[in-house]
RNA sequence: GGCGGUAUAGCCAAGUGGUAAGGCAGAGGUCUGCAAAACCUUCAUCACCGGUUCAAAUCCGGUUACCGCCUCCA
């Protein structure tokens, strides 16, 4: 029984999709005005890893995330490079999709912009306005904020605790606007200059919030299954997308709410703002994008972790770990025969691992208890693939059940390593040194060919060799 | 100040009442011409104090430390 832990209740429940076999999913996207760093890798990463198990659990997911192409930071960003607003968006989509891709995520069903959807984003803010849910004051459009009574529910904070909050931030001219300081904007009147859009209220456009609740009822329905993010974005973003969205739909917003933990550097919050952060696009050309995969999604998904050079070595030697078992099975095909007597045992072992690992997976995504069970699988097939007699039928299930596996969290390993009919040679030449106990010359042999990246390992049944 | 989250071996990290999974690193061993890889063995009483219980890392109360949200942020 799949169980997730929801936000908004604080507790695991059981996973009861609206639509039998369905689930309707939205992830909250990147803004884009820079490269993904990885701690918004780590997000994308980890409910790629989450829609993955959901299909790998055999349901159909429906799963969307938006881009944020209008934004301060965008217009910012854009008169900085003398570009326009949609150039600057559209050149970090492009890498969005490149960085992503490289670390096995998934493309969405679909990838919505707010450029794409104005239409239907003023259409919301006018029921929103006819409903008195919202009202406009000199081409600024507001949410009534204190007349949704169940504001706070998702983040657990009671009304006048926020406007103590909100206090401080009295002075200021748009505060002043406002009829209450916890109101939000909806749209917002354009300055000149700005990229805007005509609206019965002017020109102007529109706020944060607002396009996520439109996007997901649009794509989605006016309820959805899983509604995610990073847990920043818990208060006030989700907490303000629940409060348009069920002001103007009537209806609750989403089923369960899903929070990942940060990435952390030395203890601190990897973030835009503070400065510390790491791009994906950097990092990946001194770590395998795989490894970075592999290091974000087998931790459970809502503890922080922390990235640091150890942190990343570890993964590094657990992944090549992985990659070692699934090649030595792969060795042994060559020399294996089609059954032998145990088969019936072995592959009954492998069923109760398939079984341990859904059963891990199950509780709220465990990925750190889920690797440990293919670590177990891996010892498994390293000591069967030392047997002197092996199986094909097991050989060929065990690397079967650790692809299986391993694309839950977005691996894939090489299928075929290519016969270099060279390597082969020399390793030929070198063993027939060896055999004439001509150390010297099978140790210049080994040299030369670690030299060019290739690590040979001297097996019982025979040499072996691999990409170091 | 309000809300929330953490605290388990050198490091990463499971475990929500019955005498501490797993991985990395380390030590010893098997295998090897030597290696490598692999396998075997070994390595903690769970931040602190008090309580409940036959029994607590796990429940309750308190203390301390760190982190996050409350303003744009995955």
């Amino acid at each position: 029984m799949l169980k997730i832990y929801n936000t908004l209740t604080r507790q695991k429940e059981k996973f009861e999709p609206l639509e039998e076999g369905k689930v309707k999913m939205y992830v909250c996207g990147p803004t884009v005005y820079n490269y993904i760093h990885i701690g918004n890798a780590r997000s994308t990463v980890a409910f790629d890893t989450v829609r993955r198990y959901l299909e790998y659990r055999g349901y159909d997911v429906n799963y969307v995330s938006n881009f944020t192409d209008v934004d301060d930071k965008i217009i910012r960003t854009a008169k900085e490079l003398d570009l326009t607003a949609p150039e600057v968006a559209q050149r970090f989509i492009d890498a969005y999709y490149e960085d992503t891709a490289a670390l096995g995520v998934e493309k969405a069903t679909s990838n919505p912009r707010v450029m794409d959807n104005m239409p239907d984003i003023i259409e919301f803010v006018k029921a929103l306005i006819e409903k008195e849910y919202a009202y406009e004051i000199k081409g600024d459009v507001y949410f009534r904020t204190r007349k949704f009574k169940e504001y706070g529910k998702l983040s657990d904070m009671s009304i006048d605790d926020l406007e103590v909050g909100a206090s401080n931030r009295l002075d200021d001219e748009e505060n002043r606007k406002k009829e209450d300081p916890l109101d939000f904007a909806l749209w917002k009147a354009a300055k000149t200059e700005e990229i805007n859009w005509d609206s019965p209220w002017g020109k102007g456009r529109p706020g944060w919030h607002i396009e996520c609740s439109v996007m997901a009822t649009k794509y989605l329905g006016d309820t959805i299954d899983i509604h995610a993010g990073g847990q920043d974005l818990a208060f006030p973003h989700h907490e303000n997308e629940i409060a348009q969205s069920e002001a103007k739909t009537g209806h609750p917003f989403a089923k369960y709410w899903m929070h990942n933990g940060f990435v952390t550097m030395d203890n601190e919050k990897m973030s835009k703002s503070l400065g510390n952060f790491v791009l994906v696009h950097d990092i990946i050309k001194q770590v395998d994008p795989q490894i970075l995969r592999f290091f974000m999604a087998t931790t459970q998904y809502r503890r922080p972790i922390s990235y640091s050079m150890a942190t990343i070595e570890e993964a590094e030697n657990n992944l090549t770990k992985l990659r070692h078992a699934y090649e030595n099975v792969g060795y042994r095909l060559k020399d294996a025969v089609e059954s032998i007597g145990t088969d019936t045992e072995k592959l009954a072992q492998l069923e109760r691992f398939k079984q341990d690992f859904i059963r891990e997976m199950d509780d709220d995504f465990n990925a750190a208890n889920g690797i440990t069970i293919v670590y177990e699988l891996a010892k498994t097939m390293n000591i069967y693939s030392e047997q002197a007699e092996v199986s094909k039928t097991v050989l060929d299930a065990m690397k079967n059940l650790m692809s299986e596996l391993m694309q839950i969290f977005g691996i894939a390993f090489e299928e075929e390593t290519l016969l270099d009919k060279k390597i082969e040679q020399l390793i030929v030449e070198r063993n027939e040194a060896r055999a004439a106990k001509n150390f010297q010359r099978s140790d210049e042999i080994r040299d030369l060919l670690k030299a060019e990246g290739i690590v040979l390992d001297d097996t019982p049944q025979g040499t072996r060799w691999r990409r170091g």
